[in-house]
Order: C-alpha cells, then sequence, then structure tokens
DNA sequence: ATCGAATCATTCGATATCTAACTGTATGGG
DNA sequence: CCCATACAGTTAGATATCGAATGATTCGAT
C-alpha cells in the first residue's frame, strides 16, 4: 500500500484513531448518547459557565461546530445558554437535570471504554506511548 | 478536563491524530491535492485494477464515501472507471495521466510530511508506538 | 464621547463521512 | 432452467466538521 520505506507513522495513526473513536462512539450510542454529545458534557462539567470559546477548545473542535451542538443538546433539554450579564456577548451554558442524568450515564460507558482500551497495557507503555504522541503533535505544530 | 485518574488514551489519540491529519491535508492542499484524493490515489497505485471494495478496505472507508470521490475525481479528469468485462458489476479504476502525475507531485509531499513527523524519534521508539497502536486496535475489536 | 478594532457567537455553504435502500449482475440449488 | 441469494456499485439522507461572512457587543485610543 505505500511507496514508503518504513510504514507511515501518520496513516497508521489516523486509521487506529478512527476505528477507536468508532467503537467509543458505538459504546456511547449504546449508553444513549454520542461522542460529540459526551465531548460537549464533559467540557461543560469541567468548568461550569466557560464561555462556547473555551468550550469549543477544550474538545477541540471550532466555535462553529460547537454551536451545532449546543442547537442540538438544547432542543433535548439537556442544557441551556443564558447571556453573561457582565459581557453581553458570551453565552453561559449549563447543564439541566436531564444534562445531569445523560452525563453520568455516559461517564459510565466512557470509564468502561478507558478500561478495555488499556487491557494488557503497563502504565510505563502507556506514558511513553504519551510522550510519542506529544512528540508528533510538536513536530507538526509551527 | 477529566473524571478519569489517568488521562484517557482515546482522548489523546483522537486529538493527536486529528491535528496532524489537518496539518498532512494541509500539506497535500500546498502541493494541490487533499488528504482523500492521496488516499485513493495511494490505493489505486498499490494494486492497479483493483475494485472499489478493494480500494475502500486499504482506505478504511466505506464504498459509498469512495464512490464519492471517484466521482470527483473522475470529473476532475484524474482517473477512469471501466466495467471488468469478466465481471460486469466490478469498476476497474485507473490512473490517467494527470493522475499519475498527481500522485508524484502528493507523494513527494507525503514523503517530506512523513520525515518531518518521524524527526527525533527513534526506529525502536516508533515501532514500539505502532506495536502500542496495534494493541489498543485489538483491545478494540469484538 | 465616538469610532475603529477586537471579541463572541451564529449563520452559511462546502466537504467527508456513515448507514440504509436501491439497481444491476452473477451464481448455485432445486 | 429459474429463482433466491449474494455481491458491486450508486444514490439518498443524515451527521460532523470546517472556514468565511455576519451580527452583536465591548473596549480603547484619540
Amino acid at each position: 500500500m505505500t511507496p514508503f520505506d518504513h510504514p507511515p507513522v501518520g496513516m497508521n495513526l489516523a486509521r487506529t484513531a478512527k476505528v477507536i473513536a468508532q467503537a467509543f462512539d458505538a459504546a456511547l450510542v449504546e449508553a444513549g448518547g454520542t461522542l460529540p454529545v459526551w465531548l460537549t458534557l464533559l467540557s461543560i462539567k469541567s468548568r461550569e459557565l466557560a464561555n462556547q470559546r473555551e468550550l469549543a477548545g477544550m474538545i477541540g473542535i471550532q466555535g462553529a461546530t460547537l454551536t451545532h451542538h449546543l442547537n442540538a443538546m438544547e432542543a433535548q433539554g439537556l442544557l441551556t445558554r443564558r447571556r453573561d450579564p457582565d459581557n453581553r456577548r458570551v453565552h453561559q451554558v449549563a447543564l439541566t437535570e436531564a444534562g445531569e442524568v445523560m452525563f453520568l450515564k455516559l461517564r459510565t460507558a466512557a470509564l468502561a471504554f478507558d478500561k478495555r482500551l488499556r487491557a494488557g497495557l503497563s502504565d510505563e507503555r502507556l506514558a511513553d506511548f504519551a510522550e510519542v504522541l506529544a512528540a508528533l503533535r510538536a513536530n507538526v505544530e509551527v
């Protein structure tokens, strides 16, 4: 498949990330949510009253994409948006009761998936893995 | 950002894969193509006359998605589709002259990007990295 | 005090992807 | 032989994402 001496790192990374993301999404659908819904809930919980720019940054998506998800989740009754009275440009996002419930359900699924993923891999091995990921990111920035 | 003891592997993997894929796509756009175009060209070159099911499998996308890319690339004059006379269900895909030229240009960009990505990482380290990727994939299958 | 620049969010239009349904073609068991 | 089943590809409809343009608000420099 490749005109490369070594199997290309990037391709391997992309393929692996894809199958894992798909499996994770399937696990979350099982639990009544989706991957973007989980990421959005997680970002909101980790910093209540953050503005949308900050939430998008935590998730690693653009503001426009987050707006989309928030619209859907607001329609589903998982969250509310309210303008910050101190700075009426920003929308403060907060979870509803239903949003909290969904968060807890998806967290259970996410924790189980993370455990499944780490099976058979030592902490040192995973730490080195994370370091390589960081190095790859660094090699691409700038 | 997380209710996890350890930073979750999957999230780290997904984020890294995303920024690297974006950087790679940018490099390919610089060279006159895109990531899906490159992957399609590469899959065709690595097995001339393969059918679309096989090509999609090599790239890691569904047949329907490949159809989309082939339509666009055929319209651009990069490739041709012809029915296999021995089995009129299958379409044999072949590159045109322009497709060959594009392949060479994008290959140069891809090789340069791969080199940039590996900078500062030993072969052993990358080999172990690839093994962990394989283990993660295995942990998710079935 | 006002106007231009910056900031936050939304809207718009495009691309990539998926699944499911459909079309056309091949094949094998009765 | 022929029909049920399987297979290759396309089409249709949905979701996720991005970048660019727009709207609303704030801030700062003169």
